[in-house]
DNA sequence: GACAAGTTATTGCATCTGCAACTATAGTGG
DNA sequence: CCACTATAGTTGCAGATGCAATAACTTGTC
């Protein structure tokens, strides 16, 4: 129980949270865009391909359904339908029909899909190495795992 | 020096430094995402433009030249004139000729964007109470602001 | 079985953003 | 003073995304 005014309440931009949040957004959006121009130009993957292909490699099935798709990667469900479009298009990815619901759609990666997405890995590990190995130790990156995973708690 | 191979040759796709980074998007996505919903719903502000206020009011001379808020708020420089155009046309930020570089244009914050920024720093710090503060200790945050300082390092 | 309500994916439309080309101005070396 | 190069900002254009409306299907209730 604080008794004295908190100094957010005197500057609130300056608040120890505030200034928290504003880093999160500023080293995600500097990591994902440097990241976003690597790939681009070795690969000619987009990220957001990437992080679908990602999320479809790391489910037993290799498939999700269009939602689960777009709650992986956090996007609507209108842009996951063009942006699996064009993955589709792309060949990377399959729709299938869903057998027990005619509704669904099941997303899976394909064999030209998983060659892509494994060139993007090694990119990736390139990239991880200059960029996250470099700066944190394995200690602080596992620090950093906790941290952000009781963060990223859904409630 | 390592002498056997690493998980990661095996799996790349759960390798420790992949899940990081993809948790790191996961947790921005997710963040970012909902506080913008209660800042367009409570203050009608995009969060792309409380960035673009946040930034001004941190600076001593509450004004940035325009590459400067391109790169405060990580965006190309064709967007951020689109973006300060905006701004400028609700009110919030007036640009300013500069008298030592007439290619320059300062962004200054206007009385009119002052008052909104403080409104939605209030929403943001209810926000902060809900989703930060509440999952995360202060030594925790601590310890996140020093570990993402290291991860933003330019270098 | 039939209707109401909920769920799943897609589409039209509007908006936002980046890239590359362009204009205007500043700095530099002769 | 004059090129030449570098820098600051804007604009045309194309691409990506969200929202709301819609269509197709499922589930629950009577």
């Amino acid at each position: 129980m604080e008794t004295v005014i908190p100094l957010s309440t005197v500057c609130p931009s300056s608040d120890e949270r505030v200034t928290l949040f504003a880093l999160l957004l500023d080293t995600n959006a500097r990591l994902s865009r440097s990241f976003a121009v690597r790939l681009e130009e070795t690969c000619a993957l987009p990220l957001a391909w990437f992080e679908v292909l990602l999320q479809l490699r790391r489910t037993p099935e290799g498939s999700l359904k269009m939602n689960e798709v777009a709650e992986a990667i956090v996007h609507s469900t209108g842009g996951t339908t063009r942006l699996i479009d064009r993955l589709e298009e792309a060949g990377l990815v399959q729709r299938q029909l869903c057998p027990s619901d005619r509704r669904a759609i099941h997303v899976a990666i394909t064999a030209q899909g998983n060659l892509k997405l494994d060139d993007a890995l090694s990119v990736h590990m390139g990239y991880l190495e200059e960029h996250l190995s470099s700066r944190l130790t394995c200690d602080e990156r596992a620090e950093l795992t906790v941290l952000l995973t009781k963060l990223n708690a859904t409630r």
